[in-house]
DNA sequence: GCCAACGTTGGC
DNA sequence: GCCAACGTTGGC
């Protein structure tokens, strides 16, 4: 199974690349729309490659890159009234939401802004950059991938 | 803080 | 199954 690439958003204020940094893994949990869902539960695998996006951020920017060490299983804080995305339509026996674990491989020393991404013409058929896009789980292609990691080392 | 775009809910 | 109302996302 060749390597897949994704990017997936996170308000800083809930949770930063910085937080990211710090605790090294995570489980990427609260996700609830099912286009990201399926992606998580059917796509990711061990060793996909993931872009870490800060939205709602100044600048809103390509922030880390990340990997997959964890394939979906059911995302817990659905089952947890005092969580803040739980879901009491969320059975235990049939999850609804699901969650995959990652870890970091590096805080991008230069943020990759949306700014940059939005000018960069082999960027233009990114998710991302279209119209009222709001899928917090996206795939993206290998070029695509490099290509920011391109961007990361200039200036 | 504003507001456009989108997903979900629920009445019918 | 339609669609209006509502809540949320997220750029600016």
């Amino acid at each position: 199974m060749a390597t897949k690439y994704w990017l997936i958003k996170s308000e800083p204020s809930a949770y930063s690349i910085d937080d990211l940094v710090r605790d090294k893994i995570t489980h990427w949990d609260g996700v609830r729309n099912y286009q990201a869902r399926n992606f998580m539960r059917d796509e990711m695998k061990i060793g996909d490659k993931v872009l870490f996006y800060h939205s709602n951020a100044e600048p809103t920017a390509i922030v880390g890159v990340c990997e997959v060490i964890k394939e979906g299983y059911p995302d817990l804080t659905a089952y947890d009234p005092e969580d803040k995305h739980y879901d009491p339509k969320s059975k235990l026996e049939s999850p609804t939401w699901i969650m995959v674990n990652i870890k970091i491989i590096q805080k991008l020393k230069r943020p990759v802004t949306l700014a940059e991404i939005r000018i960069n013409s082999k960027l233009q058929n990114m998710q991302l950059v279209k119209r009222g896009n709001r899928l917090s789980v996206m795939p993206i292609s290998e070029k695509e991938f490099d290509e920011i990691l391109k961007l990361r080392a200039k200036f």
